[in-house]
DNA sequence: TCCGGGTTGTTTAATATTAAACAAATGGCG
DNA sequence: CGCCATTTGTTTAATATTAAACAACCCGGA
């Protein structure tokens, strides 16, 4: 057995918060990620989607800076959501590097139907929480990493 | 503009819970992971070489239950450590299925030159939180997802 | 003893993801 | 106008990740 570093308080319960962080949010990941596969539909997938839906068309930069994704992934992604008839590529007349990504007919089918599903298994992960801890768990995580 | 599905208040507190949290995690997740880079090391590999670091050998299945990660990835994370000369694989002469993964003086020289580093990029990362803040968002991540 | 179900790790095939190099277009400034 | 830095998206090469099929092994009960 090593000996093992010692930090500071603030460093133990830093540490102690992260882990905590990062083990509830990968848990909920995977496991919703679970679910969305018996739909053939991946998280990235899933997220481009629904930004387009909730927020309307968008270009690739853009949705890319939504879900937190590279350029040269949402490229793919897009092009995997197309393969499947749920957005469709258009050209801006008023800038011909960017395109304008939309849902189509079928793709606003798809999270419409899917879209309640996946709350519903979102609500179920959080029901530990009572409605005032929801809150205060959004307040805080809202805070981390603002810091520049 | 579609019409958007209109949820109950319980449901818009969840997900507005679940955005942050996910958003915080994969924030913070790609920043650390880019300052691992620099180091050419990934999140998995290091998530291996910190349990090994402070909890002593260990079998994969175990490590893989610890990163949360596939079995098929843990033979490929650590077929790259080894490649780097930070861990070895022996055999276990009470089952041999399995195997024992332990650190080498390399990986232990490693590790414990760059667990301060990387601990000083999260303490970075929470540092808008109050030291009161971070033990209520260890607490409020920990219930989160025990639902079954 | 032997069989069968469960465990541990590996392989395979398919996808996802990234950084880096690249191409095309824009926009401002001389 | 013409150039250059920037922006937008694509391609490429490398790696990560998963599920599923597989092989070797363990263990308990018939």
């Amino acid at each position: 057995m090593p000996t093992h570093y010692k930090g500071t308080q603030r460093e133990v319960d830093t540490l102690n918060a992260f882990i905590k962080l990062m083990r509830a949010s990968n848990s909920i990941s995977n496991r919703l990620s679970r679910k969305m596969s018996e739909e053939n539909i991946t998280e990235s997938q899933f997220g481009i989607l629904e930004a387009l839906y909730h927020l309307g068309c968008q270009n690739q930069r853009e949705l890319g800076a939504k879900i937190l994704k590279s350029g040269g992934n949402i490229t793919m992604v897009i092009d995997n959501l197309i393969k499947r008839g749920y957005v469709e590529r258009k050209q801006n007349p008023e800038d011909r590097r960017a395109v304008i990504i939309s849902l189509t007919k079928e793709g606003e089918k798809f999270i419409e139907k899917y879209f309640p599903v996946h709350l519903n298994n979102i609500v179920h992960e959080f029901s530990a929480l009572t409605s005032e801890e929801l809150e205060t768990l959004a307040a805080l995580c809202k805070k981390v990493g603002k810091a520049e």
